[in-house]
DNA sequence: AAATAAGTGGACATTGCGTCCGCTTTGGGG
DNA sequence: CCCCAAAGCGGACGCAATGTCCACTTATTT
């Protein structure tokens, strides 16, 4: 995991203990989240390559390799702000998001929370798509546990196996596809809407 | 698509029009897909290169390109015959796999059936991993039509976007996760059996 | 057995990756 | 205010894999 980092600069909280961050440093972070971000807006997201960040952030190699293994690590820094207050509302935010309403409306809201996140940084979304290393993310062991919790919550059997089948039509690739055929963001809440609760309950 | 082969030799089944194919190039179509065959489930599928498979199969890489682009249609070349099996059943097979059964316990057969075929070619199917291409598939294609006529008979609404989150799970990453992290076959097909009848209709 | 078309295979150019290390910048201490 | 240790920088380098090209070999046809 990375270290906490604050909303849009992307900037490392700070902490006791460890030096502050070079001014220098700072400036070229900010370089390279910029020019990342736009770059993977403006084409495929997936064909984007270290070297065109850092050629387009005009900073080196090395110092991009400093701080981000890859790509995908730099499409997380991006993403990681907006899933980061999504969880936040998950937690403490009000019902149905949040904690007080039934599993099944939970999880519906969950779902469409998610399509919005998905639909608004798709391309984020897509440039940090991992195919694998996805599940090692901390944000889907977070998805994980809340559907996990939903479910045990309302007693269903396998809750373990039916957490990652409910998250896999979240997957960039799924939702990305679904959006290239002409389905709209509606038409896929909807979906996933009866998906909750054919799963939960028999929403009454 | 590639032309249509014959099972298990992978080589094209004859038709008119076209000669017929030479003899050394049989022989070492068949040498590529063999060691092709035990280089995917040696190690890790994903990690099998062009390079890797001609020397093990002892041919040129000019000769691997000749037939196919990439380590990705190699695995799908391999897979193809199962996935012709199981789709002669949907179509013609009994029921409650082929056609006469209710849909909501097609559905649940179905997936029965995906995760029976997932399991056994776990490494054919990494290996075959393509991300977003997965969907430009002919199988895939396929899978979505079945689910999708599947969800019509039964009058559910947004069969389109449920089609494809319906099979989202099946995607061969999520299997093999769930795998990874101790789930055995029986209990995601019993996770995927109460999706499949909480979709479709509150089973009797 | 000659003609020809199909098939072969390795050398090559290219691209992206990730590392390494000499140089530059920063900012706290004297 | 200036010095200098340490943090940061960035381009050159070696590597691995890709996909193409074409002179050569092999199969098939007559």
């Amino acid at each position: 995991m990375e270290s906490r980092t604050e909303l849009l600069t992307g900037r490392p909280v700070e902490e006791a203990g460890r030096p502050r961050e070079r001014a220098d440093a700072a400036r070229n972070r900010a370089k390279v989240l910029a020019a990342a971000a736009e770059l993977f807006a403006a084409r495929d997201p997936r064909g984007v390559t270290m070297d065109d960040i850092a050629k387009a952030a005009g900073v080196g190699r090395g110092t991009l390799y400093r701080r981000y293994p890859d790509t995908v690590s730099i499409a997380q820094a991006l993403l990681d702000e907006h899933e980061r207050v999504l969880q936040e509302r998950l937690l403490r935010g009000d019902p149905p998001l949040g904690p007080g309403a039934p599993p099944a409306d939970r999880l519906a809201a969950f779902y469409a929370a998610m399509v919005e996140l998905l639909d608004e940084h798709i391309s984020l979304v897509l440039g940090a798509e991992q195919g694998a290393a996805r599940y090692a993310t901390g944000a889907y062991g977070f998805w994980r546990a809340h559907v996990r919790v939903l479910l045990a919550e309302a007693a269903i059997p396998e809750p373990d196996a039916l957490a990652d089948i409910l998250l896999a039509p979240l997957g960039p690739d799924v939702y990305a596809e679904q959006r290239r055929r002409g389905l709209t963001p509606e038409q896929i809440t909807a979906a996933l809407t009866r998906l909750a609760h054919g799963i939960v309950e028999r929403a009454g």
